[in-house]
DNA sequence: CGAATAGTTGATGTATCTCAAGCAGGGTGG
DNA sequence: CCACCCTGCTTGAGATACATCAACTATTCG
């Protein structure tokens, strides 16, 4: 259950793509530290900031979690948005390089770096779920250096769809070509995300919504009523 | 540990202030593997496209590499510039997800994957090597969202002035305080690296002269004579 | 119900892109 | 050794996508 969830968050923000065996399961990532405590959140709480001390691993195991810096003036940037499964808290350095802040409410695994690195199937999933991040990361340069606010908005809402846009889309089941996105971000967090400000995002969301790409159930729930259409627009196809 | 001192920026791209301990020079990243092989690229040779294989781990040795990728009009981000002792080829999935280049004549360590995944230690390089990897990928976004052209100029060449503009900046030397930059990159790969065009990266390094910033001794090196007004048009500090 | 907050829409400004021409340096061949 | 070309870089003029500023509307929550 919990891993199609998964699918429902960011896709691609973890290391969802790799599949569990289904009898490792319970036992995969932090979970098979003996040590490992399971903390809890309220949404838009923050866990912790950067500059923090990086002596923690974590994972987030339900919700979802925003990962972003910040410039002197107030200049935000979301760099990364977690789905479960995914590990963060790992720094190149001794301290956070960025601010992690839950955009729902959200259930962490936290196990201490040490011991995290001291294990080698800890290591070889960490280092799987890094390489899936700079996948991710080197996507989102793509979007936020080459793409327009219409493109950018697209391929955010593609993800949200799993298993199209991909190589090998089996392509809409015909005559449905629908999908419901419970947005769990603000516009202000999608505008962070995408590089771009709040009304650009808003103006982008409804000229989508006057050419029949999605309709609005509510501000946070949208109905994409035209996924291939909405992939055409990414500028990734 | 040597790997802390890993740059995965652009500091080798012509600076090489990045002095690896001498004593473990040998012994450390792929050449741990004793089937490891050395590799010899001229300038623009391209090492591996996206979409193939993702089955073998590179060390860069010596040289500059670029990582890129390509959406289907032919708009390009360079998403990695890669210094020696940074690990590259790893990827999620089973295929490379950009292209790899060089920008100069390169050296390249390489490893089978899995035999590199199967050392603990080089697991751990592995890891921490990722890890910079994506606190400069970070960096990068909010580069590529957020900041100004001039900032984004900025920030590129604050990257070849090693141990400046960091936390602990020791500032410069009273009366000196300049650096010599030899460009290895094209100003079409800088613009494609920034997120910008040719025409507006050349604007902001020609008012840069303007305004006594930098002195162009080739239009490949260039001397930045005010490190310090420089580092403040980051938009960082 | 009403204030507070989040989102939308419009009018205007501007940073950057686009298109186009001119220039410089490096290499080649006469 | 110099003229020429080729490529990469610079500069200008004009277009445009997005940001900014400001008013308005919808939603949430006490």
């Amino acid at each position: 259950m919990a891993y199609q969830q998964v699918q429902s968050g960011l896709a691609g923000a973890g290391c969802h793509a790799v599949a569990p065996h289904p009898a490792e399961a319970a036992s995969v990532g932090l979970a098979r530290s003996t040590r490992a405590k399971t903390q809890r959140f309220e949404a838009h709480d923050v866990i912790f900031y950067e500059g923090d001390p990086a002596d923690r691993v974590y994972e987030l195991v339900e919700g979802a979690i925003m990962l972003y810096k910040l410039l002197p003036d107030g200049r935000r940037q979301v760099v990364e948005i977690l789905a479960p499964r995914a590990l963060f808290g790992l720094s190149g350095g001794k301290l956070q390089d960025t601010n992690a802040e839950t955009l729902t409410a959200a259930t962490v695994r936290v196990v201490d770096r040490r011991e995290a690195e001291s294990s080698f199937d800890l290591q070889c999933d960490i280092s799987r779920c890094l390489m899936a991040q700079i996948e991710t990361l080197h996507d989102h340069a793509v979007l936020l250096g080459r793409k327009s606010a219409a493109e950018r908005v697209a391929s955010f809402l593609m993800h949200f769809v799993p298993n199209r846009g991909v190589t090998g889309c089996a392509g809409p089941v015909p005559g449905r070509d629908d999908k419901l996105v419970p947005l769990t971000m603000t516009r202000q967090e999608i505008a962070d995300y995408l590089g771009l400000t709040i009304e650009t995002v808003s103006r982008v969301i409804s000229d989508f919504k006057r050419r029949g790409l999605i309709v609005a159930e509510k501000q946070d729930r949208l109905r994409l009523t035209d996924v291939c259409g909405i992939c055409q627009l990414t500028g990734t196809h």
